[in-house]
DNA sequence: GGCGAACTATACACTGGTGTATGGACATCA
DNA sequence: TGATGTCCATACACCAGTGTATAGTTCGCC
């Protein structure tokens, strides 16, 4: 009993959720990947002790588990979202290019967690479960789309995967790399001429 | 003085080079990225304790700055060796695919190593200087090469970082992708094409 | 107002990591 | 042979992290 509590007003802060765990958990993630996600870093930088941690999670793995799930969850839900708002093949296109490519949200935590997922996934059974999942559900529906402007369906999924590699290849190797904004734009063209001469008369 | 030396042979093993424990720290990296080289670690691997490591290297920094340095150098090297080898342009180009693509040695190790490297850039940045050192020299290259088929020095430009990111992209993706090896194929004839089309009458 | 559940703090045991100081083994050369 | 330089082992101090056990606090509810 060397320490006074001193806690007489009534509740100081809201008891912590275990979502509040997880966004400090994606915080983490995004600055140093998931090996950067210690308990006793984001308790204290959710200013409470791991006793919190403790009672709302099994153990570190259960976090990392936890955090994956929630992850695969939103973007799964963010592709359905998109499919919902309708609008002409070439608009959608549009749209889930910038999903994963400069939407301006993604610029920078999003995004950051996306490549620590997937760099996580190469050491980690269960971390690339998910991210096969999230990129089957982008790839599938990027061809569906595709559907509306090539009738081979082979080619239709093949372009949709020269999309995607493409749009990942760019957040990937751009992030570090100079003249970065103006040369993704250009690039962007370049595949939209693609799609049309393809979807053409082959 | 519990124990017994026991060291009457008279040389057992070589004296271990600095390179030695640059390569233990590459296969380290290639297992689980930069957060991975532990001296601890590398050194049991070795059947070295500590003391040998803090002979070769000032600390646990020195030696994730001497890996980078000696990376930087290898990539570069790659390229002017490449350079040299000469053939014509389509040649050439395949062959600076396949060097980050899908040449046999980059299967494993090599690949893993340069995705960790690339992870690791956004989180420091004497790594994001490395990385942007090698990414403009493969680019500079492949331009160089491109301007054999279109006149436009933008364009060629353009089209090399089309390619670099395809290229990156393809193996971020597809590492953890099923269908990947069939539908690299697929891609790289899809690239091939716009090259084609793109160098021809504009 | 007393009970139990939800949440948090504290203290402890343990592991694994860095870095440093020091000494020992072996070779080379004067 | 002995001095010096190279390379590694050992021992120490220290810190950061996990997981667990236990106790304390606050709430809702009967």
């Amino acid at each position: 009993m060397s320490r006074i509590p001193a806690r007489n007003k009534p509740l100081e802060k809201e008891p912590l959720s275990r979502d509040a765990w997880l966004d400090a958990a994606a915080a983490a993630i995004a600055e140093g990947g998931f090996d950067n996600v210690r308990v006793l870093t984001l308790a204290s930088r959710l200013a409470v002790t791991r006793g919190s941690f403790y009672w709302h999670f099994e153990d570190h793995e259960d976090l990392l588990v936890s955090f994956l799930d929630r992850w695969r969850d939103r973007r799964l839900r963010e592709l359905s979202d998109l499919r919902l708002s309708g609008g002409d093949t070439e608009a959608e296109m549009r749209r889930i290019f910038r999903l994963v490519l400069s939407e301006p949200a993604w610029n920078t935590r999003q995004l950051r967690v996306e490549l620590a997922v997937r760099d996580f996934a190469r050491r980690d059974r269960y971390a690339a479960k998910i991210v096969e999942e999230v990129d089957r559900a982008r790839i599938d529906h990027c061809a569906s789309l595709l559907e509306n402007v090539t009738t081979d369906k082979q080619q239709a999924r093949d372009l949709a995967l020269l999309l995607y590699v493409t749009t990942v290849g760019g957040r990937v190797v751009l992030t570090s790399f100079r003249e970065g904004e103006a040369a993704i734009d250009r690039i962007e063209n370049l595949i939209a001429d693609i799609v049309a001469k393809k979807g053409g008369p082959t």
